[in-house]
DNA sequence: CTTGCCTGCCC
DNA sequence: ATTCTGC
DNA sequence: GCAGAATGGGCAGGCAAG
């Protein structure tokens, strides 16, 4: 901040890792490890495949880019690499189209590379391929910053002698982290920083339409009694309030941060902008969305009016979930369909003519409301339905009809083909949309976190890969299969690397290295069946039980393969590992008909057979034998199919 | 023209 | 997304 | 309690290779 003002911006990019913000358009570099590593090959005059052996071997095509730079003989010394001619650089290969721009992408970064120092070849790998493995992020580099400017103000100020105006260095990093959040801009916050230092970046980065707020995240929970304990009892300093909280359907779609707004030209004129969860500007993907927005916006309905001057308001941010539909049945469609939508490029009639998805939106957040004041942070919930009185202190009784109502509202959910439920504080400060925070004011609760509502599979490891980073000399991720009994035959199913510890992981590749466990000719084994390709293959010796979430339809995997798809087998969403059953042989592994009855399940929610959840299985055979006789309210198309419900907590805390 | 690889992004 | 680990 | 790291399934889009 002394020494090179005028770098600071190029540099903090590149600390970013990226060429622009996430909400610019087209700020993509679309490179990654194999051109990176074909550049490498090349610049070290070395074949790809000596590039990738080392990459198994070392972890990090990084530390392979460090260890060929050093065997090599440098002719004449490179000019420099400098902090904005890396950016130029960067951003000339985003910007590159068209046919050859994977041959030009490739000389660019062959350019660098040849380039870089050794001591800069590392940073400059990780950086291309967006995996730094430092031990820090944006928010150490904003923290950075924030201690940066403190320092460089105080003493340009002239009163580095504490300061009294200044916020001292530990509240400013909060106070740049928090503007940050609100409006996620280098261009915006660098130069303020250096003009006027943190209280100017306050000042400056402050909520708006038309840039992205980072979302609000909620944190996981172990089912509906820790969700309603969490939610209810810890409330250390907002002892006043605490008493409601909010409940409603989890929906499986993608976030959408919806802008509205009158637009730029004035006028009655206003226009829509549509951010992702990672405030990617996803607008050309939902037109139809657009179209509805603005039609609210037009009619006036559902739009904030200001009580002063009676005129609809200045513009709204909503953070809504968008899910896929289908309109002649009313029911909601899996995420895989929406999945399937064009991304970009496609106007409203484009889309239904490439039979596209139809979508519902369901705002479920007011995060800026213009109207009202242009600096809101957000109380954002309506006024809660407060149930009956909080006199009684004893809360662990008292949250036992709160428990089995949030339970018996997650089976409703999920009958309704949704995740499971959310839950909301509805007062006091820690209700306020707190834009990136995961803490406990929101909660998630999922099938898959309860105990009892939750199955898992017991499958075989069959094969693995060689990990990267952290995980260098491990294996990681494994492969895992069903085996089918029929045929003698294993299916993969899902790749795994999550819920292993390290220790795990030290004596698989110590067990699995030694015959007999690893196939030793490396062929794959004939009753393989799988369109992976694992760095090693194991014989079938163990079995794993691994939970997800639901199951889907893959191009990859082969677990039940043609059952329930043509082709296609059947994979599941969000893999983990829970333990080994030592107590299971490899035949007692799930097989291909118990995937599939499980599909079945998953399916008839769908349909809108879904049974409640705990009696779905049993009800299966029943549902088969039945005749096709559906029908069924459509709900309505739009919004408002939001169901909520507002439960009374108790206060309190200990 | 079709297929398949790579990348980025959604969850 | 989920999970584990280290601070 | 939080940040950081590794990497899951699977889709579209863009380009290269056949």
């Amino acid at each position: 901040m002394n020494r090179a003002p005028r770098d600071l911006l190029a540099a903090v990019y590149l600390t970013f890792g990226r060429c622009a913000e996430r909400h610019e358009v087209g700020s993509e570099l679309v490179v990654g490890g194999a051109t990176v590593g074909a550049s490498i090959a090349e610049a070290a005059g070395v074949s790809k495949q000596t590039v990738a052996r080392m990459n198994d071997e070392l972890g990090d095509l990084g530390d392979v880019a460090v260890a060929l730079k050093r065997r090599q003989v440098t002719l004449a010394k490179p000019k420099p690499l400098t902090v904005r001619r890396v950016l130029e650089t960067l951003r000339a290969i985003a910007s590159e189209k068209g046919a050859g721009s994977a041959g030009r992408k490739k000389d660019r970064v062959l350019g660098l590379m040849r380039a870089a120092r050794e001591g800069e070849i590392r940073w400059l790998t990780r950086t291309l391929i967006r995996n730094m493995r430092i031990g820090a992020n944006k928010i150490s580099v904003l923290h950075a910053l924030a201690s940066a400017a403190e320092t460089h103000h105080s003493r340009r100020d002239g009163n580095a002698s504490e300061g009294e105006a200044k916020l001292g260095v530990t509240p400013a990093m909060a106070a740049v982290q928090r503007a940050y959040s609100l409006c996620p801009s280098v261009d915006v916050l660098v130069p303020a920083l250096v003009e006027g230092g943190v209280p100017n970046a306050v000042r400056s980065c402050t909520m708006r339409p038309f840039t992205p707020v980072k979302p609000m995240l909620a944190s996981i929970t172990a089912g509906a009694a820790d969700a309603v304990t969490r939610i209810v009892c810890k409330r250390e300093e907002d002892e006043e309030s605490g008493k409601t909280f909010l409940v409603e359907y989890k929906y499986d779609g993608v976030r959408a941060q919806i802008h509205v707004a009158p637009s730029d030209g004035g006028g009655d004129d206003w226009a829509v902008k549509i951010f992702s969860r990672n405030c990617e500007d996803r607008t050309a993907a939902f037109p139809d969305v657009a179209n509805i927005v603005l039609e609210g916006a037009k009619g006036g309905s559902g739009m904030v009016v200001d009580p002063h001057t009676g005129r609809g308001g200045g513009g709204l941010i909503l953070d809504a979930e968008v899910v896929g539909i289908d309109r002649s049945t009313g029911r909601l469609r899996a995420f895989q369909d929406l999945a399937s939508r064009p991304r970009g490029g496609v106007n409203e009639a484009e889309l239904a003519a490439r039979t596209a998805v139809d979508v519902v939106v369901f705002a479920f957040d007011l995060v800026l409301e213009l109207a009202r004041s242009a600096e809101v942070d957000a109380p954002t919930v309506r006024e809660p339905n407060a149930l009956g009185s909080d006199d009684d202190d004893r809360y662990d009784d008292r949250l036992l009809p709160a428990i089995e109502t949030v339970r018996a509202f997650m089976l409703e959910s999920l009958d309704a083909a949704c995740e499971g439920v959310m839950l909301k504080r509805l007062d006091g400060d820690k209700s306020r949309y707190s834009p990136s925070k995961r803490s406990d004011c929101w909660l998630k609760l999922k099938k898959d976190y309860c105990e009892n509502l939750r199955d898992s599979l017991d499958l075989v490891p069959i094969g693995a890969w060689f990990g990267q980073g952290r995980k260098a000399g491990w294996y990681s991720p494994f492969l895992l299969a069903v085996y089918d009994p029929e045929t003698e035959t294993y299916q993969s199913m899902c790749r795994c690397m999550s819920g292993f510890t390290d220790e795990f992981y030290r004596t698989r590749r110590e067990n699995f290295g030694k015959p007999p466990s690893l196939v030793e000719s490396g062929v794959k084994p004939p009753v393989y069946d799988t369109l992976e390709q694992p760095d090693v293959w194991f014989n079938p010796t163990e079995v794993w039980e691994i939970r997800g979430a639901d199951l889907t339809l893959s191009p990859k995997h082969r677990a039940a393969a043609g059952a329930r798809h043509e082709e296609r087998g059947i994979s599941l969403r969000f893999p983990r590992f829970i333990r080994v059953r030592d107590d299971k042989n490899v035949e007692d592994a799930s097989g291909p008909e118990e995937v599939a009855r499980l599909f079945d399940a998953q399916q008839s929610r769908y349909d809108g057979q879904g049974e409640s959840a705990t009696r779905r299985l049993a009800e299966q055979a029943a549902l088969d034998a039945e005749a096709e006789k559906d029908e069924g309210d459509s709900d309505e198309d739009d919004d408002g199919g939001d169901r909520e419900a507002v439960l009374d907590g108790d206060e309190e805390e200990r």
